[in-house]
DNA sequence: CAGTATCCCGTCCGATACTG
DNA sequence: CAGTATCGGACGGGATACTG
């Protein structure tokens, strides 16, 4: 445990300070309110259509939704398939990649049981 | 490990769905670049002095520089310390609460190793 | 249903100059 | 040194209407 504390502390110190550093390229990717609401959902359930992501975020428009999606596929985190039903049908749902960002989440969770202010 | 898996996941979808989410609103505090990097930067050394913090994020300016460091001193997360000499010096460093979001990084910076794209 | 297209406004934020 | 004050432009993003 205090080996793993040590380790990574190591590991961020030791990371390089200019555009290259991969953990501050991670942190951009994910360092948007659309973006990490829209992956945090769609680590609740396997599938979303679009319309059931709009719902489950109520206060996105179509245009963010439509765009935070497209970010998130091309960063590869997610898939989006399409089936030619009538009427239309659109699938989303994390890609192994982004699955793997689900520990991310576990440790904000963490940290919000114990240190998130609760004043509002 | 398989049980640590299942167990955040559970905690994920059991959240709620309104705004009072403490993930979600963990999530937001730090969905922006300016707040991941200045607390990206304090975790690598003890103190920081406004200047050293300026240096060490080159694209900041005076204003968001300050600016960030007013809202992560109100969440709590980075204290200020002030000390009256001539010239003036001022300290920053991470709180308790601060240096309870370094697993976090670990987790982005596992990530990345593993998943984040290489092109540029 | 699952988007796209357009318009438009507010805020974010960079640049610059100034202060205790 | 460690900021604050002010201005102005860019752009994120809301509202609405429309389409395959």
């Amino acid at each position: 445990m205090e080996k793993t504390e040590t380790e990574f502390l190591q590991r961020i110190i030791a990371s390089p300070a200019d555009e290259k550093c991969p953990i501050r390229k991670s942190l951009d990717l994910f360092s948007s309110k659309w973006r990490t609401w829209v992956l945090f959902e769609l680590c609740k359930q396997p599938t979303y259509r679009f319309g059931e992501l709009r719902k489950a975020i109520p206060p996105i428009t179509n245009t963010m939704l439509t765009k935070t999606l497209r970010e998130l596929e091309a960063i590869g985190i997610i898939q989006r398939k399409q089936f030619n039903e009538m009427p239309l049908r659109v699938e989303y749902s994390l890609t192994e990649s982004g699955h793997a960002l689900t520990p991310v989440f576990f440790e904000i969770a963490k940290w919000a049981d114990q240190y998130l202010p609760t004043e509002n």
